[in-house]
DNA sequence: TTTAGCAGTCAACGGCCACGAGTGCTAACA
DNA sequence: TGTTAGCACTCGTGGCCGTTGACTGCTAAA
C-alpha cells in the first residue's frame, strides 16, 4: 500500500503480465514455482516472490491467505490493459470469419444485432449485449395510418433512418381507410422531414383528427428511450458456468446488468471509435464488484449511435475481449453509416 | 412402486396436500411430526407415517434419505394440480389490480407483453415469459417503400392485424422516391389482402424491380418464425434465488430455456383458453427435471396467437401460477381480439 | 542483486464422534 | 380393523483434530 506509484522494473512488468495471462486461464492463484517453470524469465522463484512482493505492496496483485499464490487485484489488471496489453488485434482469420458471416446475413438491422451479440459472446468469451442505434434528433420521414377495426386505428411512424415505431389510437367514430389515407397524406407533405421542435412551431390547419394524430406522433418522437426489446444478448449461460458465478449473488448481479441494460448507457462515455473498460464495477457499481465490461459505442455520432459489449468476471481475457469490441463495433459503425447515412 | 393405481383415502388425500403445500413454502422434507402439529387433521404422527408410506409406495412422495421427511414427486405434483387443487381463482382484488395496470397502459402491443410479463412473475412467482402473438396465415394488408439512400430502399410490410416487419434492399441503379411509391401503389393494387399462396398463384405484369420486392414479399411471409426478440422475460432473477438453484447445472438450464423459447412452441399443444401444466419436464427435457412450466396459448385462434407463461423449480406455487397464467392469457386475448380481429 | 535453504502459515482433506431428526416396526389398545 | 405409543435404527450434519502439502517470507551466503 505504498503510496508511490512508481515504474515497475521490466521484469516486475513481466511477472504481472504472466500473472494475469495464467490466472485468466486457470483461475487459480499463481505460486512463483510454478511462474519459474512455466516461462522464460530465468530467475529462480525466490526472486519472483521477491518481485511479487513488490507488487502487492504497490496494490497490483493480492493473495487470498498467507500459503497462496498470488493475483491480479483490480488495479493490476488496470494496470495491464493500459501498459501492458498493447494494441491487440484479432487474429486476421478470424476477423475474416466474422465479416463473412456479417456478408452473408440478410440487410436487417436486427439480423445484424443478433449477428454481432453471437460473434462477441464466442469471440470475447463473455456475456455479449447489444442495443439498437437511437436516432439522436429523430425527424419524420413519413406516416401511414392503417384501419384495422370499426374504432381503431394503427399509426405507423418511419423516422429519417429507417427505424419504425407504431401505435394503435381509437377513434371516436369510424373512418373510411381513404379518409385515413387522405389524412396521412396532408401530414405528410406538411412535416415530412421535420424533428421535434420544427413540428411544434410549424402551424397548419388541421381537423380534430389530424391534431389528435399529430399529438401521438410527438408522443412517440419524445419517447427516446429504446424499447427494452431492442436489445440483443448472447453467451449469458457458458458465461455463468464460470467459477466465480457459483455464488448465487454474484450470479445475480450479473443477470441483473444483462437484463437492465439502460445502465450501461449510465456508464458509456465513450465516443464512437474508442473501446471503454471498466474493471470490477470501478468503485460505482458494488454489486458488480468481480465483473468486468468492455464497451463501445457504435453508429454515427450525432445521428444515431448504439451501444455494445462484453460482460464476464474480472478475470476475463481483456485482449480477446477488446479487440473484438472494437472489430464488431467498427463493422457495425460502417453498416449504420452506409445503410442510415444522409 | 405398486403397478395399482387405486383410489386414496380422503386423509392420504389431505396428508398429500399437505405436504405439497408446506413443501412449496419451506423448501425442506415435511415430516410426520411437523404435519401433525401444524394441520388439523387429529391423528398421530405414527397413523401419518403410515398413509406417508402408502402414498411413497404409489409413487407420490419420497424422501431424500432414511431419515428424512416426505417430499413430493413429479407424479404427486400432478396428482395434486389435477385432483386436489380444484378450480383456484386469482384474489378479486388482485385482478382488479391487473385490470387497472392494462388499462392505463398504451395502446401498443409491446407495452402489453412487457406488462403482462411483469405481472405474470409478480403473481405468479416465476420467471416469465411472453412471445408476441403470430398471424397465422399472414396477409398483406400495406407495403411500403422508401427510399434511404442512394441504393438502399427500405420496404416496410404491414399484414393484416397490423404486424410489421422491414428489410432492406439494395438497387441495381438509383430510384426516386416517386417511382419507389408508384411501384408499391401498384403492388398493393394487386396483392393487398391476399396470402402467400394466392400471391403465388395471382399472375401480373410487373417490373423487374417490382418482381424482386415481390420476392422479398414472400421470404418475409415465409419466416414465419417470431423474430427472437420480440420475447419479454420477466422474474428471472428472482427465481434463480430459489434454492434449487444454488446447483449451476439447474441454473443454467433455466436460463437456456428462457433464452431459447422456440422450444416452448413445442411443448405447447394447448388451445386457447386451456392452461397447460408440464412438470420437471416431463419426461421429454431431462435438463429441465426441476423446473415446472405453466402455459397458455392466447389470441384469437386460427388468426393470431402468441405463447406465456411461467417457469420455476417443480416446487412451484401451482394454484397462483395458474390461475395468474390463465388470467393474464384470457386479458391478453381479448386485447388480441379487440384490437385486431376482422 | 540473486539464490538456496529453511521455518512458518494456512487451506484442504479425511477420520472420528456425538447429536438429533425422522422413520419403520411391533405390540398394545379401542 | 384402524390407531397409537414406544423403541430401535438410520443417516445426514457439524464440530473437532491431526496430517499433508503448497506457498510464502526471511536470512545468510554467493
Amino acid at each position: 500500500m505504498s503510496e508511490e506509484n512508481q515504474e515497475l522494473t521490466p521484469r516486475q512488468q513481466s511477472i504481472l503480465n504472466l500473472i494475469v495471462h495464467t490466472y485468466v486461464a486457470t483461475a487459480a492463484p499463481v505460486s512463483s514455482k510454478a511462474l519459474m517453470e512455466g516461462a522464460g524469465l530465468n530467475v529462480s522463484s525466490a526472486t519472483i516472490r521477491n518481485d511479487m512482493a513488490v507488487l502487492e505492496e504497490y496494490g497490483y496483485l493480492t493473495h487470498p491467505h498467507t500459503s497462496a499464490g498470488r493475483m491480479p487485484t483490480d488495479k493490476g489488471y488496470r494496470y495491464f490493459v493500459e501498459r501492458l496489453l498493447g494494441d491487440v488485434e484479432l487474429p486476421t482469420d478470424e476477423k475474416n470469419t466474422i465479416r463473412h458471416q456479417f456478408h452473408q446475413a440478410k440487410l436487417e438491422m436486427s439480423q445484424w444485432m443478433q449477428l454481432a451479440s453471437a460473434v462477441l459472446a464466442r469471440s470475447a468469451r463473455g456475456a455479449a449485449l447489444v442495443t439498437a442505434p437511437q436516432i439522436g434528433q429523430p425527424r419524420i420521414r413519413q406516416l401511414q395510418l392503417i384501419s384495422t377495426q370499426a374504432h381503431l386505428v394503427l399509426l405507423i411512424l418511419v423516422f429519417q433512418g429507417g427505424t419504425v415505431r407504431q401505435r394503435i389510437l381509437t377513434l371516436k367514430e369510424p373512418m373510411e381507410q381513404n379518409a385515413l389515407s387522405q389524412a396521412a397524406t396532408r401530414l405528410n407533405n406538411v412535416y415530412a422531414g421535420l424533428d421535434a421542435a420544427a413540428i411544434r412551431t410549424r402551424p397548419a390547419d388541421l381537423t380534430d383528427f389530424e391534431s389528435d394524430v399529430l399529438q401521438l406522433v410527438l408522443e412517440l418522437m419524445a419517447d427516446g428511450a429504446p424499447p427494452m426489446h431492442e436489445v440483443y444478448r448472447d453467451g449469458l449461460t457458458e458465461v455463468l458456468q464460470q467459477p466465480e458465478f457459483i455464488s448465487q449473488s454474484e450470479a445475480r448481479a450479473l443477470v441483473n446488468a444483462m437484463e437492465e441494460p439502460s445502465f450501461l448507457m449510465d456508464v458509456l462515455s465513450a465516443r464512437v471509435g474508442t473501446v471503454q473498460v471498466v474493471i470490477g464495477g470501478e468503485g460505482r457499481w458494488r454489486e458488480l464488484s468481480s465483473c468486468s465490461m468492455v464497451l463501445a459505442r457504435y453508429g454515427v455520432e450525432g445521428f444515431a449511435t448504439g451501444t455494445l459489449g462484453v460482460l464476464g468476471p474480472t478475470r476475463m481475457p481483456y485482449g480477446r475481449a477488446i479487440s473484438a469490441v472494437r472489430y464488431v463495433a467498427d463493422l457495425m459503425s460502417d453498416l449504420v453509416s452506409d445503410l442510415y447515412g444522409d
